[in-house]
DNA sequence: ATAGCGATGAGCT
DNA sequence: GCTCATCGCTATA
């Protein structure tokens, strides 16, 4: 399958962008480990407009320059301390749009990931959750502003459409109304999704 | 210079 | 359901 290209990652519409990707393949190659898994849960942070992102009202620091990129480049920052979340960059430059990748289903370099983990064997924890998502695929942020048409993370496209459910984004409360936003899709049916909420509902397309 | 806190996860009740 | 680990980012001074 071939590697997501630029003019993807440049689409402006990243809510629709981050339901595409549901369905798609992650890859990473790190310490020369390949390691990959279909993307099964996501969440799009919308720059300026959305309170929940980081780069609310055109907020520019150190930690949130790079959201500000030509879409196609990594945006993974520590939370809590602790874990490394990996988001993709998407839009045109200036366009501080993201997309936080929040659970996938392994589908290569299972012992890797294993070993990354501290598990022996695999089950839905090891790969939901966006903070077990980087440690499975070995994304820290030394990684931050790698582009996503390299060698080392990339997307590959999907041959069909997968049923996908949208829900609210999680640990966003913070947010006031904007936490109310429908941006959270995972795939139907899929053990590999970090949390399940009664209201969620199936998209129609 | 520094207080406050977060797009979480694991473990225990 | 509840606690808490753990530390860099951010705002404020």
């Amino acid at each position: 399958m071939k590697k997501l290209n630029a003019a993807f990652y440049q689409q402006d519409d990243v809510v629709a962008l981050a339901r595409y990707l549901i369905g798609t393949e992650l890859v990473t190659e790190i310490d020369g480990l390949k390691t990959s898994g279909i993307i099964t849960e996501t969440e799009a942070y919308r720059g300026y407009d959305d309170k929940a992102c980081h780069a609310h009202l055109g907020r520019f620091t150190e930690r949130t320059k790079v959201m500000y990129e030509t879409g196609g480049v990594a945006y993974v920052y520590l939370c809590y301390g602790i874990h490394h979340l990996f988001n993709i960059i998407t839009n045109k430059k200036h366009n501080a749009d993201a997309i936080l990748i929040r659970a996938i289903q392994p589908t290569s370099g299972l012992d890797h990931m294993l070993k990354r983990r501290n598990k022996s064997k695999v089950e839905a924890s090891l790969t939901s959750g966006p903070g077990n998502v980087s440690k499975a695929l070995g994304i820290s942020k030394s990684h931050y502003g790698k582009d996503l048409q390299g060698s080392q993370i990339y997307i590959l496209d999907k041959t069909k459409t997968l049923p996908v459910i949208q829900s609210v984004r999680i640990g966003i409360d913070y947010a006031g109304e904007d936490a109310q936003l429908p941006w959270r899709f995972y795939a139907a049916d899929n053990p590999y999704v970090s949390k399940k909420l009664k209201a969620d509902t199936p998209c129609q397309e």
